[in-house]
DNA sequence: TGGATCTATAGATTTTTTTTATGGGATAAT
DNA sequence: ATTATCCCATAAAAAAAATCTATAGATCCA
């Protein structure tokens, strides 16, 4: 089998004008170069697909057959290549994404949206899922990406981890918001909202009240800290929560807007990772959508520093 | 757009093996041969297809889509290629014959058997119709090859035609039975089956016994000879028929045959003729067919000469 | 009959592919 | 650590393939 597809992209032509001189000066080539491409074709096909009569070429049957074949043929190549040229520009092709529910309202949806805005024909899958899902899912590959929790150390993952601050949340009206830092002793015996028992925030959190002898008064459990803004703008307790969460607070109330965020001290963290498998390479999509995240992720400590 | 089929059977290799080396080896080919392959097939795609990691080659997730779009190629390549070669040897492809009643019953249903016994992979059609009706089937190039009666001329038809001279058909136990050859003289007033009215044959042989001046008694008229033998069968009539169907009689009576034939005098044809369409060059299978058809027709007037 | 147009072939030339030779980097064994 | 071995990439030389120029034979049309 030794066909070449200038032989293919040749025979087409013939076929389609009917005459060597004519497909040659189409093809940009000269009249001899294309009789000896169909020639040879012919010859490696063990077949005539041409009468020659009276100097001119009469296709024959067998050639209408193989006509057919070659169109598809080179259709196909030419769709294949023009799918990878979009690849190779990121203009095509498909990007998997899992994100922790902290990132999932607001934040991943606004990158999301941001990176495929110039990306018409890529598509994305952007699914929100626990954390221990999410590292699940990008072990055994069936996503491209992940931000959730910092797992525990696994070879199958390639991670990306983040300590991001977390801060105070609390009404503007609160006497407290004059101040630029809270700290733990501030709100000692105030009423609290803060995650499940089991959770390391909480435990960090109760570890920053113990170090500076506050006392540590959780009025409110819950799975995440989105719902406990609610409970602090009614005024029933401080939340100290992810800055993902608070980043998200503002875009979903851009009036009226009740709440500020302060620095906490002392620092109470929450870990979180970008997760990638780490046997297989990432494609040009997961990679720039990658970079995107980490600087998203970078801006998040340093967006309620300054803020007062 | 010129990508070349060995890249893509390199990549192929490549993606199989994960190594350039060894696709290398199994191409037969060196490695720096294969890499440049590679690589040139990456410039063209606008992108590249594998990680180099460490020294080795990992592929990239962009490569498992393309391996999908090349082998998909590289598959319908080789089965063109094999379908060519099987056309080229006539193991491929169809056949459409059209013919005429007289031929239907046994001839053409022998040769056509005969023919594609060594061709298990040949699709043939055989469709029996009136002599005018395969002449319009065949000009407009719905069938590949007719068996007619000769049909006035037409540009659109390569024609080549055969006198087939008629024989008499008789009883065994008939006194006639005795000469090597019937003379119109011999049948005079004797009762006849013959053709329907307008028909050349009828009138041919009408003029045979105006030439030796005998009597010429039509008795039964038929639209065509098959069942005219019936009758000649009952001792009802003679018949002088076309030696096609006068040859089917032993194929379709193997045993207890009750009729000779005769060469009869002065000589009475049928012609027919065998049509191709002029404009478009005959199939493999067409011309071959062709020859075949053409062999058998000779000998049908040969038959019924030497046979007493 | 002469001119235009077609296809096929031969030899020269250019382009592409392949090979040989080599070097750098990683890995496994000594 | 050192050596041997394996991988890949590159450069230059060699081989192969494709192309071009030139030409000749055939057909067609005026």
């Amino acid at each position: 089998m030794n066909l070449s597809i200038r032989q293919l992209e040749a025979f087409r032509e013939v076929m389609r004008t009917g005459s060597i001189s004519e497909a040659a000066r189409t093809l940009n080539r000269t009249q001899p170069a294309v009789s000896s491409l169909i020639a040879n074709l012919e010859d490696e096909l063990g077949l005539s697909l041409f009468e020659r009569q009276r100097g001119r070429l009469i296709r024959k049957p067998e050639a209408h057959y193989f006509l057919e074949e070659t169109e598809a043929i080179l259709e196909r190549l030419a769709h294949s290549t023009r799918t990878m040229k979009e690849v190779g520009e990121m203009q095509q092709g498909r990007l998997r994404i899992a994100c922790m529910p902290a990132s999932s309202q607001f934040m991943l949806p606004r990158l999301v949206a941001d990176f495929v805005k110039d990306k018409p024909q890529v598509k994305v899958s952007l699914m929100m899922r626990a954390s221990s899902v999410i590292e699940e899912w990008v072990t055994s590959q069936q996503f491209d990406i992940g931000l959730a929790e910092t797992p525990p150390p696994n070879h199958a993952l390639k991670v990306i981890t983040f300590e991001l601050d977390c801060v105070c949340a609390l009404r503007k009206d609160d006497p407290l918001s004059e101040k630029a830092i809270i700290e733990a002793s501030d709100l000692s015996g105030k009423p609290l909202a803060v995650l499940q028992e089991d959770h390391p925030n909480l435990l960090a959190t109760r570890d920053a009240f113990r170090q500076q002898k506050a006392d540590f008064n959780p009025r409110f459990e819950l799975r995440n800290f989105q719902p406990a803004l609610k409970l602090v703008e009614e005024g029933l307790c401080y939340c100290i929560c992810d800055p993902m969460t608070a980043s998200s607070y503002f875009e979903y109330k851009q009036i009226e807007q009740q709440l500020v965020f302060r620095p906490f001290r002392p620092l109470v963290a929450l870990s979180v990772s970008i997760l990638q498998p780490a046997h297989r390479p990432a494609s040009l999509l997961t990679s720039a959508f990658s970079q995107i995240l980490i600087q998203s992720l970078e801006e998040l400590n340093q967006q309620f520093q300054s803020d007062h």
